[in-house]
DNA sequence: CACTCCCGCGGCCTCGATACGGAGGAGCAA
DNA sequence: TTGCTCCTCCGTATCGAGGCCGCGGGAGTG
C-alpha cells in the first residue's frame, strides 16, 4: 500500500446512469477516485461537509436549488471548493455565471471521457480550465450580447405568454420600459420579434421553459 | 461455463459517459450483457447487423439522423428488432411517434438503474413494456392535444421569427389558413400567444430549437 | 351514406407589438 | 468629475396578431 495519494473526487448530478458512468471512468484512472456522489443541493452539501473532496464535479441543472446555487452555496461555506460545472447544452448562458461565481471549469456531458479525466486533473493542479471550444462560444455568445438581470425577467415572463401591460404589472414598471427591454433583447439576441426571441434564448439557455 | 445465455444489449447514444454508465449497471446484472454501443445512426445500424442483440437502447436524439428514424432503418431490415426507446425529456412528443413506430419501450435517463434493467428484462420476454408514469404522461399530453404534422410545420415556422405573412410564403398557403392553424395551436397547447406556443411547444419537445 | 377530422380559404374588427423619436436618475469605475 | 451602463419613463405612428363569423374539398371510418 504504497500508492500516492488520488485525487478524491465528489460527483453532484441527478441521472442516476450518468453518475455511474462518470464514477466507472474517473475510477479506473490510477489517479483518481470518486469518494461521494449526490443527486441534489442538500445531498451535495452533506456529502462536501462530510468527504471535503479535493474536486466536484456538478451538474447545472438539478432539482430544487440549481447547480449553480448550489456551487456557491458551497464555497460560501469553503472558499477554495475546486468545482466543475457539468452541463448537456452547449450554449447555456449559465457558464457565465458560474465561471464568475467561481467555477474552475466547464464540461459539456457529450465530451469524451479522456477530456474529463484531463480537465478533473488540471483544475486539481489549482488552475482555471476553460476548453478551447468553451472559450470560443463565450467570446461568440457573450461578448456584448448578454443580457441583463432585468432584461432575463422580462424575457421570461414573454415566454409565459404575458402582454407587455401584464408584464409592466409584474414586474412594476410602465409598460413603455417593458418595450425597451424587450427591445434590448431581440437586438442582443438578433430576434425579429418576440416569439423568436423566446425561441433564441431557449437555445441559449437563458430561459429554462 | 454453464451460464444460461445473458440478454444481449446495443447501446446506442452519443454521450459517452451515459454509454458507460448503462453498460456498467448492464453488465453488473447476471443476465444481461452489452455487446456493443454506438454513437450515431451508422454505428448503430452496423453493429445491429453484426451482432444482432436481443434489445437496443437508443436514444432519441443523436447527431445527424435521429434516433427515431434509425429505428425505423433497424426495423425495416429487422422486423422483429426489439428497440428501447431512451430520451432525457418527460414531455417529449416523440414518445407516440416512437411507439407507433414499434418501439418495445419508452425510457427517461432519469430513471434509475433498477427500473432499467427491469424493463430490460420485460421487452426481452416479448412484451411491451410501458411505465404507467409514462402512460399516464401520454394521456395527459396527447389525448386531443397533439398537433397534426401541418401545424407542427406552422410552429416551427413561428419559432423561427416568421411573420403570418412569412409562412403563408414558405408553406404555399393564404395568411387566413395560417391563422386557423395557429388558432388551433394555441387552443391545443393552451397558449394565450404564438410566444407562449413556442414556449411550450419547447418544453414538450415538439419543436427542437 | 353520414360522420369526423384535417386542410384550405375569405373578410372584418380590435388591440397589442414594434419602430421612431425623446429624456432623466442611480451606480460604479477610471 | 467624467464617462459608462443600466433602468426608468413618455408620445406618435404603423403594422401584424388574434378573435369572430363564414365556406368547401378530401380522406378515413362506422
Amino acid at each position: 500500500m504504497n500508492e500516492p495519494a488520488r485525487i478524491r473526487v465528489l460527483c453532484v448530478d441527478d441521472h442516476p446512469l450518468l453518475r455511474e458512468g462518470i464514477s466507472t471512468v474517473i475510477n479506473n484512472q490510477p489517479d483518481m477516485l470518486v469518494v461521494a456522489q449526490a443527486s441534489n443541493a442538500d445531498e451535495a452539501m452533506a456529502q462536501f461537509r462530510k468527504h471535503k473532496p479535493d474536486v466536484t464535479l456538478m451538474d447545472l441543472r438539478l432539482p430544487g436549488m440549481s447547480g449553480l446555487d448550489t456551487m456557491i452555496a458551497i464555497r460560501t461555506e469553503f472558499r477554495d471548493a475546486r468545482i466543475i460545472i457539468l452541463t448537456t447544452f452547449e450554449g447555456d448562458v449559465e457558464i457565465q455565471r458560474a465561471l464568475e461565481a467561481g467555477a474552475r471549469a466547464y464540461m459539456l456531458k457529450s465530451m469524451p471521457p479522456k477530456v474529463m479525466v484531463e480537465v478533473i486533473r488540471h483544475v486539481h493542479t489549482g488552475k482555471k480550465s476553460i476548453l478551447p471550444e468553451i472559450a470560443t462560444l463565450l467570446a461568440e455568445h457573450y461578448s456584448d450580447e448578454s443580457l441583463t438581470d432585468r432584461e432575463i425577467e422580462v424575457l421570461k415572463q414573454i415566454a409565459g405568454g404575458n402582454r407587455n401591460r401584464d408584464i409592466a404589472e409584474k414586474l412594476f414598471i410602465s409598460e413603455e420600459t417593458v418595450k425597451v427591454h424587450i427591445k434590448h433583447i431581440m437586438e442582443k439576441l438578433g430576434a425579429s420579434d418576440r416569439t423568436q426571441a423566446v425561441a433564441i434564448g431557449t437555445r441559449r439557455g437563458i430561459i429554462q421553459l
